[in-house]
RNA sequence: GGGCCUGUAGCUCAAUUGGUUAGAGCAGAGCGCUCAUAACGCUUUGGUUGGGGGUUCGAGUCCCUCCGGGCCUACCA
């Protein structure tokens, strides 16, 4: 038995996620994460929000709430819909946490100890309307380059000329429109990432078989121009972890706070902390997760995270733990992914395109979305999400292929021999054959789990669920019965145990269903098939089982054609 | 501008890293079955692998070039 630390990148608590934030990372850590408990190892899959920056401020503001009831609120909300997924974090922390706040002082004092830190006075833009310094991207103005009015103090979205915000014309506060902005002085501390880039790189280097994807922007981080730039990690902000606290290294941070992305990852560690408390549980119990010198050295650490995530997994947060000269346990693997689009274009929330968490689930069991979005997860290039192709395949896969499996299986057998598993007859070279190929298919199905190969894994489950089409077909029970009702009865009995191994094995993907057909079969053996001549004798004759409802309603057309309508956006 | 990814059947995707005749699912066509959610099974049509050039005994795979799509580019997270 193994043990696995897995994490998902942490939702943004400034609104409800999209589809494809959801499959992005949290949809398959859970996958991943179901399906090793699922084996048997022993798992820590670990998920929070991620509170602090900006942006969450503003949200508050705009929602007319204090920030921290505001981030409460949200992130009860989410926390639901993460619930309505089935997302099976085993602790769904806070980066605002009293644990986090710790623990990202402790490391913030220890890189300053290791003289990773430095001061740094820069100038930023202040909004004096607005009370705060702003954000390159929080600037609007008219484009030097372009003359277009609506210009980012980054970069102007309409030619894509690289911005300073003091290069746009008639400058303005993209928050309140003001335009009495001034440019004041500001210290901030610096991690020194560049004096650890040579120790990331043969870290980097050491890694076997990452994505191409996450070495790609790793590499391209570390080398590009004059390598690995130091990286400012505090911000002008009330909200969030106080730079300046007992034992700090420096003085003179007296109401700034770290920058959002040094303490989210950091809050991996803390959730896991936070998880111990709400256990009941002492340090260790934690620590055994996440110091190698206090029991994390056999555990495999796995991150899930969307693409615009990896410079911060593969370089800053690596960073922060190296450089504080402890033994933390840094991941062994980073599984990335590209963006779903929605119908020919982006995800929009302020336009309202494209279907929400909430939505979703308001419309359809979260199975059918899990198993649309696992089946065509983003691994090799973006995908995109449309209403003929989701319904083609939910209709087929889930309401055809397995749901009317075992319907046809447990209607025929109450019809026939009642909901008892039949008793007499005996295996034949034909059972031999179904037995051989399911075990050659779900072992193919476990190497792409393990190897994270997500489309693979849900096309290698769905051939398993064919192979159970196949033989009935070939088999025939409802012609034997006529002639050899023993031999009915032992297909049949065949064909029952099936469903059960179903119901395990397709659990990681669609939890739900698989409940309701175990539930079915009378059953709650959940151990995985490592012997499906043995699994496939599980239910004894005589073993009551009840017939399950429709498994998986089919969706119409008409509910295609309003759904499409209704999630078109609002321009 | 620079970097990276990507383009394969009507659609969604494979192809053991240069090796035989480019494979699946869906959709389409035909046949079979009648237990089942008008479900299932079998057979089958469909490709100049974005265009062009090159290297090689051999290219979807490597190189050059052109065309299209996407992402990142360090103060959003």
């Amino acid at each position: 038995m193994a043990r696995i630390l897995i994490t998902s990148a942490l939702p943004y608590i400034n609104g409800i996620k999209h589809l494809g934030n959801l499959v992005g990372s949290q949809l398959p850590a859970d996958l991943y994460a179901r399906y090793m408990r699922g084996r048997g190892h022993e798992v820590m899959f670990i998920c929070a929000t991620d509170e602090h920056g900006t942006p969450a401020e503003l949200a508050a503001a705009k929602a007319g709430k204090p920030v921290a009831d505001y981030c409460a609120e949200m992130h009860d909300t989410q926390g639901e819909l993460a619930r309505g997924f089935r997302l099976s974090f085993d602790h769904y922390g806070r980066s605002s946490s009293p644990q986090n706040h710790a623990l990202t002082q402790h490391l913030a004092a220890r890189l300053g100890q290791a003289g990773l830190i430095e001061e740094v006075t820069e100038k930023q833009v202040y909004s004096i309307t607005d009370a705060r310094f702003l954000p390159d991207r929080y600037i609007e103005g008219t484009c030097p380059n372009c003359g277009y009015d609506r210009a980012r103090g980054d970069q102007c979205e309409n030619c894509t000329k690289q911005l300073d915000p003091t290069d746009l014309v008639n400058p303005r506060s993209a928050i309140s429109g003001a335009t009495d902005l001034e440019v004041r002085e500001t210290k901030h501390l610096f991690l020194r990432q560049s004096a650890l880039r040579d120790r990331l790189d043969q870290w980097i280097d050491s890694q076997q078989g990452w994505p191409v994807l996450t070495t790609s922007i790793a590499k391209k981080w570390l080398h590009d121009g004059n390598g690995l730039q130091d990286r400012g990690i505090t911000r002008d902000l009330d909200w969030g972890v106080p730079a300046q606290f007992d034992g700090a290294p420096w003085q003179g941070m007296d109401g700034k706070v770290f920058y959002v992305w040094f303490d989210a990852p950091i809050e991996y560690i803390a959730a896991t902390a936070e998880w111990a408390e709400a256990q009941g549980l002492d340090e260790a119990a934690w620590r055994r997760w996440w110091r190698e010198d206090e029991g994390a050295d056999d555990v495999r650490y796995v991150q899930f995270m969307g693409k615009d995530n990896v410079p911060f997994h593969t370089l800053s947060f690596p960073a922060t733990l190296m450089g504080s000269g402890e033994p933390w346990k840094m991941v062994d693997y980073i599984k990335s992914f590209n963006y779903l689009n929605y119908d020919g274009g982006q995800f929009s929330t302020s336009l309202g395109r494209g279907v929400f968490m909430d939505q979703a689930l308001s419309i359809l069991p979260a199975d059918y979305w899990r198993w649309w979005l696992l089946s065509h997860a983003p691994e090799s290039s973006d995908a995109e999400f449309t209403w003929e192709n989701f319904q083609a395949s939910v209709n087929k896969d889930l309401a055809d292929v397995l749901g009317n499996l075992a319907s046809r299986v447990t209607k025929f057998c109450r019809s026939k021999f009642g909901e008892v598993v039949p008793e007499g007859g005996a295996y034949g070279p034909r059972e031999d054959q179904l037995i051989a190929d399911l075990t050659t298919r779900l072992r193919a199905y476990e190497a792409h789990m393990e190897a994270m190969e997500i489309r693979k894994s849900a096309s290698e489950l769905r051939a398993l669920w064919v192979l159970g089409n196949e033989y009935l077909q070939d088999a025939a029970p409802w012609s034997t019965f006529k002639t050899d009702p023993e031999a009915a009865a032992a297909q049949i009995r065949l064909a029952l145990n099936l469903i059960r191994v179903y119901a395990i094995v397709s659990r990681p993907f669609i939890p739900d269903a698989a409940a309701s057909l175990m539930q079915a079969m009378g059953s709650d053996d959940w151990s995985w098939p490592e012997d499906l001549g043995a699994a496939l004798a599980t239910l004894p004759a005589g073993h009551a089982f009840t017939v399950p409802d429709v498994l998986f309603a089919k969706i119409t057309d008409e509910q295609r054609a309003d759904w499409e309508t209704r999630f078109a956006g609002t321009r």
